[in-house]
RNA sequence: GGGGAUAUAGCUCAACUGGGAGAGCGUCGCCUUUGCAAGGCGAAGGUUAGGGGUUCGAGCCCCCUUAUCUCCA
């Protein structure tokens, strides 16, 4: 075998392809675009499952890819697997080869060996090579056409060599190719060992089939186009050929474990004694770079939250290295680039994000951690000695204050506690439960059905490819057209008919109707016909191709074949697009602003209202949403045109076109410009707009608000909205202004004004009536206090005032008789009766002040309570206030004697 | 989408069982000092996130809203 480096094993393998005429193309992004169903790209043929389910056309038939994977759940992809395992990871490179309908089995293994045998150079006696038991063809294939011997062919089940891309749709057999790791054990035992999967073989390759179509039935019916669909797990073959025992032992990951090396100081040995730590950080580190480099951000949700998972496991685990250099994931992000850069150019363009986010994402990290292990430090000191953390208390640390369970283990065992770990598991699972009840509210499990009305619709060639149109040039589209009505849903089955009152979903062979896309949301109107009339509330589009109007019909009946005409409510479709142009202009005011960091990452286009949420580290401060609102209005006032245009993917990004991260495109993109001359706004979008931005009147930032870390959301209305706020809020200044006698830009200055006076003249009556109270009080004390065996005390009612002025006066009063004094005051205040005790300190051992106004308050039917030396205490019968008084006296004079 | 937690001075946080809103840092003023991330004295700074409720009395208890943190799906 010749050593190649993994560079150039990547490069071979699509330069072997592209000889036999498939077409390079690139990677797609790890964020799967129209995918909801996929948390991230998980497989080489994810870009092309529109095309394997032929509800998409490409101008080639062959393709090859290097195409990058993330796996972070499912039963094979146990995140704590990573590290401990030599070859499990949670990002990976897949190398695959594709056929739609082109080439089948017997090119797909004749690729294959000879890719591996020649341009590899493995040795044909350790290559072994399994199939499915019911798949004879291929079988015959690998011995009679290849040539590989019959023993070095095993077969297998279901589980290893049959794929199933859903319940149902295009499935098949498949083939595995397999390196011998001990050679020497000879071909006898092979199927033993397949049999008994004792890790003797190293699976590199799986070429899948695509031969039949799933039904509902469970009967498997043969495709009319077959496929070939192949996986070359990357990291596996760079092992072989490198000869190597571990993944990690290659130099897809070396650099970066020498990397860390070089920061902690370690020896070899050393380094070799901590392997885990190591491979984490690597394995890690790289999934958190490409996912940040395909705008991934650290976050709280679906695969944010993954990209802060990984980034914050691996920094749990930097710390057992131990590293002290509070950010050394941001600069170890950096050999990453260096290393995959060339191969993905995204990671270079995207360096300088890549450092900032994970380095603010490990000051984060320190300030969460901060917080827990002070919450865990007063845990363990209410615990006894050699006590045990409960697993309540753990999980409590792990769910809410976000200290992972293993930082709360090394500590409370260092400090000599222990946790219960089997309590932590039990809440654990416990938590995953509710959350799981939760997430089963509103999921629609029929996209089976809608796939069948497609497939149906299909062979009946009710429905073309294209069955939502407006205008390729025009921006704004169509309002109304005459259709066809193809295919009725009710209550998710299909029927001929509907009548008034049934909710239902109508497929049209052509509609007008914009489905919510980019943000903006579904137009809403009417489809009727001779006699009958649906009100269409909604608009989807449950899967690729086919379009659903969802509404009620309120007259007559709908059948399907009626001619019909779709029209949409135009005022409202106005409404949505003066928003979204403006939201057009927002993005590109926003970058001139802010600068080009900022990328949308989410938008709402409605009728009433716009939503964009974009990428940028700050609060945006009020001059900068100012200057904004600013620029957008002078775009609008400028009258530039808005101009759509089709033309090819490469040509609009050579134009600079701003694209949306995690957005699908084909080859052909629609692009919108808004220019006066100059281009002010040049996007890819397939929505609806005005043709003249003047059309959008004015345009009103409601609201600026963090979403996430470090993503802003503004929030803002045009048109109409804005004018109705625009009138609504002079009015009210207007009204203000009346009722202050203040011309209206005086305003703020005088309420300003108000507001001191009101403070200060506040200051100065509770200064003057406080020293209207001390000169009182300070009589009352000559006047009526008492000498109770050697004890100086005041009982007595005083003029009504507020509960703090009473407080006051036991300052007073213990400024006159600093030891040895008791004070008991009451008073009436708004109808209800008030107590306050005070004790000098040297006497509350003797006098509990807390316990005396106890004993009284109940006399005026409350309830009060306070310190040894100051209690307050209410009640609700003013009539008893001198009872209790009394009461009180008693109560000293016991207390003393 | 679901669970949990938090919100008190510019910042970091206290305030025990419901009973007098505080500390450190920062800011400002004065003093001291050859110098300093120095020392001393003092001052300003609060709608306890917002709204409602329970209570004689709420920063503290209950409900709603908002924001933030966090785990899970």
């Amino acid at each position: 075998m010749k050593y190649m480096t993994s560079a150039e094993i990547r490069e071979a393998f699509l330069d072997f392809f592209e000889e036999f005429h498939h077409k390079r193309v690139a990677s797609s992004s790890l964020v799967p675009g129209n995918d909801p169903t996929l948390l991230f790209t998980n497989a080489g043929m994810v870009q092309f499952k529109d095309v394997f389910l032929g509800n998409e056309k490409r101008d080639y038939v062959r393709a090859t890819t290097v195409q990058k994977v993330m796996r972070v759940s499912g039963k094979h992809n146990d995140l704590e697997n990573v590290g401990p395992s030599p070859r499990h990871h949670t990002f990976f490179e897949m190398l695959g080869n594709f056929s739609f309908g082109d080439y089948f089995k017997q090119d797909a293994c004749k690729y294959a060996y000879q890719l591996v045998t020649e341009v590899y150079g493995l040795p044909p006696e350790r290559l072994y090579f399994t199939v499915h038991h019911d798949d004879q063809e291929a079988h015959d294939i690998w011995v009679n056409h290849v040539g590989v011997p019959a023993d070095h062919v095993c077969t297998l089940g279901d589980k290893d060599n049959f794929w199933m891309m859903a319940d149902t749709g295009p499935c098949g057999y498949t083939s595995e190719i397999h390196w011998d790791k001990t050679p020497e054990l000879g071909t006898v035992t092979a199927q033993a060992s397949f049999d008994a999967d004792d890790g003797r073989f190293l699976e590199f390759w799986n070429l899948v089939f695509m031969q039949f179509d799933a039904q509902p039935d469970g009967t498997r019916i043969p495709l009319p186009k077959t496929g070939v669909d192949t996986g070359l797990g990357f990291e596996r073959i760079v092992t072989i050929i490198q000869e190597k025992d571990h993944n990690y032992d290659t130099d897809l990951f070396m650099p970066i474990i020498r990397a860390t090396q070089e920061m902690t100081g370690h020896t070899d040995a050393e380094r070799e004694a901590n392997y885990i730590p190591y491979r984490v950080i690597a394995d890690h580190l790289r999934s958190a770079s490409f996912l940040i480099a395909d705008g991934v951000r650290p976050g709280t949700q679906a695969r944010d939250y993954v990209c802060r998972m990984v980034l914050r496991r691996a920094m749990r685990f930097g710390k057992k290295l131990p590293f002290d250099t509070p950010t050394f994931l941001a600069q170890l992000s950096q050999v990453v680039v260096n290393i995959m850069g060339d191969a993905y150019p995204e990671l270079k363009s995207h360096r300088d994000t890549i450092y900032r986010t994970i380095q603010l994402e490990e000051q984060r990290f320190l300030r969460t951690m901060d917080r827990g292990l002070n919450e865990l430090e007063g845990m363990l000191d209410e615990l006894g000695e050699g006590g045990q953390l409960s697993g309540e208390q753990a999980f409590y640390l792990h769910a809410t204050l976000g200290l992972p369970i293993e930082v709360t283990r090394d500590i409370a065992q260092e400090r000599g506690y222990s946790v219960d770990e089997q309590g932590f598991v039990a809440e654990r699972e416990k938590h995953a439960d509710v959350s799981r009840q939760g997430s089963m509210f509103g999921t629609i499990a029929t996209e089976e059905t809608y796939n069948r009305v497609l497939a149906t619709l299909h062979t009946d060639g009710f429905i073309g490819s294209v069955q939502h149109i407006y205008g390729p040039d025009e921006v704004f589209g169509t309002y109304e057209m005459p259709s066809h009505v193809v295919a009725i849903l009710r209550d998710g089955e299909m029927v001929e008919t509907a009548t008034v009152g049934d909710r239902v979903e109508i497929i049209l062979q052509e509609t007008p109707f914009y489905i919510e896309s980019g943000g903006q949301i579904s137009d809403t109107g009417a489809i009727e016909g001779d006699g009958w009339l649906v009100d269409v509330e909604d608009v989807r589009k449950p899967v690729t191709g086919l379009i659903v109007h969802i509404g009620e019909v309120v007259q007559g009946t709908v059948s399907v074949q009626a001619t019909a005409k779709a029209s949409i409510d135009g005022e409202r479709r106005w409404h949505i697009m003066r928003n979204h142009t403006a939201t057009h202009l927002l993005h590109a005011a926003l970058r001139n602003r802010l600068g080009t960091h900022v990328h949308q990452r989410g938008s709402l286009v409605a009728p009433d209202r716009l939503r964009f949420d974009f990428s940028h580290d700050a609060a945006l401060t009020f001059d900068e949403v100012n200057d904004v609102q600013r620029d957008v209005n002078l775009a609008i006032l400028a009258g530039m045109d808005v101009v759509a245009k089709w033309k090819s993917l490469d040509q609009a990004k050579f134009e600079g076109a701003m694209a949306l991260f995690g957005e699908k495109y084909g080859e052909q993109v629609r692009t919108i410009s808004i220019a006066n001359g100059e281009r002010y706004s040049y996007e890819l979008c397939g929505g609806t707009h005005v043709p003249n931005t003047a059309i959008i009147g004015s345009f009103i930032i409601t609201q600026e608000t963090a979403i996430a870390q470090g993503i802003r959301r503004i929030e803002a209305i045009t048109g109409h909205q804005a004018f109705l706020a625009t009138a609504h809020n002079l009015i009210m200044v207007r009204n203000l202004s009346h009722q202050l006698q203040t011309p209206a830009n005086m305003l703020p200055d005088r309420i300003a004004g108000l507001q001191q006076q009101l403070k200060q003249q506040e200051r100065e009556i509770s200064e003057i009536r406080q020293k209207l109270a001390k000169a009182e009080f300070d009589e009352l004390i000559v006047q009526k206090t008492e000498d109770m065996h050697g004890v100086k005390v005041l009982v007595t009612e005083v003029a009504a005032t507020d509960g703090d002025t009473l407080r006051k006066m036991a300052d007073w009063f213990r400024d006159v008789v600093p030891v040895g004094g008791v004070l008991v005051l009451g008073m009436v205040s708004e109808d209800k009766p008030q107590l306050l005790a005070a004790v000098t300190k040297d006497l509350t051992e003797r006098i509990h002040a807390g316990n005396l106004i106890k004993a009284i308050a109940t006399i005026v039917g409350g309830g009060g309570g306070g310190r040894p030396n100051m209690a307050q205490a209410g009640g609700k019968d003013p009539d008893k206030l001198n009872e209790a008084l009394a009461q009180a006296n008693q109560f000293i004079q016991q207390a003393l004697s």
